[in-house]
DNA sequence: ACATTATACTGTATGTTGCACAGTATATCA
DNA sequence: TGATATACTGTGCAACATACAGTATAATGT
């Protein structure tokens, strides 16, 4: 069941993973830095995930990447745009949406 | 962009959905009543997505099915496993982990 | 009486995405 | 000089939401 637990666990990181990523992008940062960054939040993301998700997101035009090589190693940053942010923003009311469905199901399962 | 937003929109129900039908399934019902069920409480789930999820659901362990012939058409009745109740409490504990994380990082960008 | 709509499913194909696996290359520090 | 941290790229797979297509009975309208 740990097996089912973890694909479970995959298919909720969907969405959310994009979301908090255009949160995280209001500020300017490099992916390596925002793994460092979440890590002190608590949070651990995949640079299997990360990078290849930057990427698809900077693709869709919802952030924009420009290389640093200014410093000792190059660095890509990112972003969000303002298409980026009407999607944020479309995609919390989503979640604020399902968190009332959830909510209202649950409801009406305990008063029955 | 709406295309987009479409498939943003799309993975966000991914993990949600089957927490739903988890939550739904404390109470017996079968899938169509679900689907009409869900229409009153304001959420419109496609037939096309929640039937295969009870099949995948099904076989994973989470929840049981079996047919009813009694009336004038078979339906097939599902309610949750015990098993499926621990995913669901580990779902949602995610859930909660993830708002968190939001929150967290939303929080912080307004600070700075 | 006959067509339409609602009910209640099954089966298969496709696109998106998280993550795995593999690789590249520089910097720091013991 | 060898390990570890930094900072990426590229490709492939499995899972799932949804599309598309189909089956079959019951109820309703005309």
């Amino acid at each position: 069941m740990d097996d089912q637990m973890q694909s479970l666990a995959t298919e909720m990181n969907r969405g959310f993973l994009q979301v908090l990523v255009l949160a995280l992008l209001e500020r300017k940062m490099y992916g390596y830095g925002m793994i460092k960054h979440l890590e002190e939040a608590g949070y651990r993301i995949e640079e299997n995930t990360l990078y290849p998700l930057l990427r698809r997101l900077e693709k869709n035009g919802w952030i924009a990447g420009d290389w640093d090589v200014s410093e000792t190693r190059p660095k890509k940053f990112y972003v969000i745009t303002e298409t980026g942010r009407k999607v944020r923003g479309h995609a919390l009311r989503l979640w604020e949406e399902q968190a009332t469905t959830l909510a209202r199901v649950t409801e009406v399962e305990r008063d029955v």
